[in-house]
DNA sequence: TGCAGCGTAATTGTCGACAATATTGCTGAT
DNA sequence: ATCAGCAATATTGTCGACAATTACGCTGCA
C-alpha cells in the first residue's frame, strides 16, 4: 500500500540519507527531545565528514525539529504544552485552508481515488488492525494538503509541520486512539469534497483537527 | 524610527552577514530573478569560503527564495502569477490568524504601541512623505503578526513569506499606491484588536490582504 | 564556603583541496 | 544535416585541518 514513501523525494546525496535518517530518529524519539546534536559526535557515529552534518542539522532546523545557536550548538526541540497549542493552531489554518482549495482543485480522479483510501480505511479499521490508522491518516490528509495544488502550503505542511505533529504523536504515545470517529471525520470531509463544496470543507477539516487536539491535550494532562 | 531591523537577530557569524547580503540582493533585484547562483562564484566574490556560500544558500532555501536541485546548483525563485496568487491565499489565511490571536493576545502597551504607530503613519501620510509608505505598512504587520504570540507562526511569516511578498512587490515596482486606503484598513483593524474583537480583527485583516493582492494583480496584468 | 579570574579543553566556524556528478562541445557515423 | 557517443570542462558534494569562540574546571582570595 502506498505510504508516505510516496511523498518524499528519494535521497541522492549523503548529506540527504544522513537529514531523513536524523530527522527519522529525532520525530520517533530515538534522539531524546531536548538534548544535544554534537557535530563531531554524530560525524563519527555515521562515519561522514562534519560538513554532511552541519548541512543535515541545517535542515532540520528549517523544519523547525531543532534550534541552534551560534557557536554553541544545536539542541533538539522541547516537547512543551504551548507548542503544541501553537502547533494546533496553525495547522487547524493552514489544512482548513487546503481541504478549501482541495474541494475545487482535485481533479475528478483525484476525488475518486480519496473515496477509494476512505473505503481500504475502512475495511481495515473494520478488521481491528489499527496497525494501519497512523499511516492511514497521514495519507488522508496529505492527499489533501497535495490537492490544495498550493505548492507554498503544501511544502509548509509536508516539509516542516508534519514531522513536528508526528514528534508530538509519537512521543505523547498516541497509538490510533479515537479511530472510529475520525474515521467518520474523514467520511464527512470528503464527501463535502466530492460535492465541491469548499466552505463546507474547510469548517470540516477545521473542526476534524480541533478535536485531535482535544484528543492530545486530554492525554498530555 | 524603529524598523524592520528591530526584528531581525543581528549577524554574528560571517554566513549571517552573507545570508542577509544574498537576501537583500535577491529581494532587491540586484541578483535577477531565474539567474544561477554559482558557489565558486560568489564565493570569490565576496572573499569567504565556498562552506560559507553553501551554508547561505542553504537557508535561502528554506526562506523559499531559491530551489536547489542536488549536483546542479541553485536558481533563484521565478516570479510568477501563480506563485503570487499562492503566496497571498497563505498570507491570508496565516495573518487572519495572527489578527485574530494578536486581538487577545496582545498586552494593552503592545495594543497602546500599535496606535502610536498609527497616529504616526497618518502624520507622515500626511505630509506626502510615501518613502516611509513601505516601512510603515511592514512596521504595521510585523507588530499584529508578533503579537498573536505564536511562535510557529511568527517565524513562518518573518523568516520566509514577508521576504518573498517583498520580492514580489520590489520587483513589480510597488511604489506606495493604496497609501490612504490601506490606511483606513489598518485604522480599522487597530480599532478591533484594541476592542479585543478577534472575529472582526481577522475578517478585516484577510480583508486588507485581498485588496492588497487585487492591487498587485492589477499592476501585473 | 563561595565566588571571581584565568587557563585549558572541547565545540563550532571557516578554509582549501580532492572526489563525484553534470554540462558542454567535439567527433564521427548514418 | 542530425544525432549518438565520448572527452574535456566546470560545478557541486565531501573531506580533513586550522581558527575562533565557548564551556568547564582549577586556583586563589575574601
Amino acid at each position: 500500500m502506498a505510504s508516505l514513501a510516496m511523498f518524499t523525494a528519494q535521497p541522492v546525496t549523503s548529506t540527504d540519507k544522513i537529514f531523513i535518517q536524523l530527522r527519522t530518529d529525532i520525530v520517533e524519539g530515538f534522539i531524546p527531545s531536548g538534548s544535544k546534536l554534537s557535530e563531531t559526535e554524530l560525524s563519527t557515529k555515521y562515519a561522514v565528514s562534519r560538513a554532511v552534518i552541519r548541512e543535515a542539522i541545517n535542515r532540520l532546523e528549517s523544519c523547525h525539529l531543532i534550534e541552534r545557536k551560534a557557536n554553541v550548538g544545536a539542541r533538539i526541540v522541547a516537547l512543551t504544552m504551548e507548542g503544541l497549542v501553537e502547533l494546533y493552531q496553525v495547522r487547524e489554518a493552514l489544512e482548513g485552508m487546503a481541504a478549501r482549495l482541495a474541494a475545487t482543485h482535485m481533479s475528478d480522479a483525484e476525488v475518486a481515488d480519496l473515496n477509494d483510501l476512505l473505503s481500504t480505511h475502512f475495511e481495515t479499521v473494520q478488521t481491528g488492525e489499527s496497525y494501519y490508522q497512523e499511516a492511514g491518516d497521514l495519507d488522508f490528509h496529505y492527499r489533501i494538503i497535495v490537492g490544495s495544488k498550493n505548492h507554498q502550503l503544501i511544502s509548509m505542511l509536508i516539509d516542516s509541520i508534519y514531522h513536528l505533529i508526528r514528534m508530538y504523536r509519537v512521543q505523547l504515545g498516541m497509538a490510533g486512539p479515537r479511530v472510529t470517529t475520525a474515521f467518520d471525520e474523514h467520511r464527512h470531509i470528503v464527501q463535502a469534497i466530492s460535492n465541491r463544496d469548499a466552505e463546507l470543507a474547510e469548517m470540516l477539516m477545521r473542526r476534524h483537527i480541533l478535536y485531535s487536539k482535544r484528543n492530545l491535550e486530554r492525554k498530555l494532562a
